[in-house]
DNA sequence: TTGCTCCTCACGTCACGTGAGGTGGC
DNA sequence: TTGCTCCTCACGTCACGTGAGGTGGC
């Protein structure tokens, strides 16, 4: 019985490379994040491994998604307190209102960069369709 | 009349600080492209300073519009060595077949990059979405 | 002639990549 | 005990950003 609950948890934590592969991140990447204080692993073994909870994962999920518009290291790691404050019980109102305050401004500011990202799909799209043109009717240029 | 033509000629020549306005880059970025051979300006003044022809300026507009698929810099040198090759009429068979395959490889890659742009974009949303939940209905975590 | 624009170094930055040399975990 | 995974430095890279100090262009 003992043992089962011993599995149970083990079965909770991950090392390292099982988050990379489940995340699509490179080890180097979660190290770097946790050099800047983005991202800590909730524990180590004795050895010094680092020891992921499936916690860990849903908040690395949730700076995978904040990536692509283009925030730095810095403003995720400040989002992702704030998000912790919100989800704590134990916060004061006016920490929890500051929290909001400051995550309605990075709301319209991830509104902005999206409108930038939707740009640079149209941008890619002239881009591919320039090549198209290009390697099909090449040949033609010199000759009609 | 002379001084007309020389007017004319002139007109078609920019300073890099009307480029970059045009382009929305940097001055940096267009001199680190020099630097790294990407684009390099048609001229220069007596005195030294860039002088970019309505040419360079549409060669700087395919470049700006591969960047979002997350070309390095010398990807896009080769692309725009191979287009320039198509484009040029004394390129023997053999070079401009050599550039339409690279360009089509180019050209699968771009397509793959895309799917990966989307993704992101994707990505964005689900964060942006996450954003509004956390900001309207973080008060009801403690309340209800 | 006065600004404003441009010039060339050259160091700094951000987010990792990439070994080197060594040890933990099952 | 053998591998395979993980560890910590620490230097390298890519695409510029950012002054410093100086000069060209209309």
């Amino acid at each position: 019985m003992a043992s089962e609950v011993e599995a149970t948890t083990a079965a909770a934590t991950m090392h390292i490379g099982e988050v990379a592969t489940r995340t699509d991140l490179s080890l180097r990447s979660l190290r770097h994040w946790e050099e800047v204080g983005l991202l800590t692993p909730s524990g180590r073994t004795d050895g010094g491994f680092r020891l992921y909870t499936e916690d860990d994962v849903e908040k690395i999920l949730v700076i995978c998604r904040m990536k692509p518009l283009g925030f730095s290291l810095e403003e995720m790691k400040a989002v992702m307190a704030d998000l912790a404050v919100l989800r704590s019980a134990d916060t004061t109102p006016t920490e929890r209102a500051a929290a909001r305050e400051h995550l309605a401004q990075i709301h319209a500011d991830a509104h902005e960069r999206r409108g930038k990202l939707v740009r640079q799909l149209d941008m890619a799209d002239e881009f591919i369709g320039l090549l198209s043109d290009e390697t099909t009717n090449a040949a033609e240029v010199s000759g009609a």
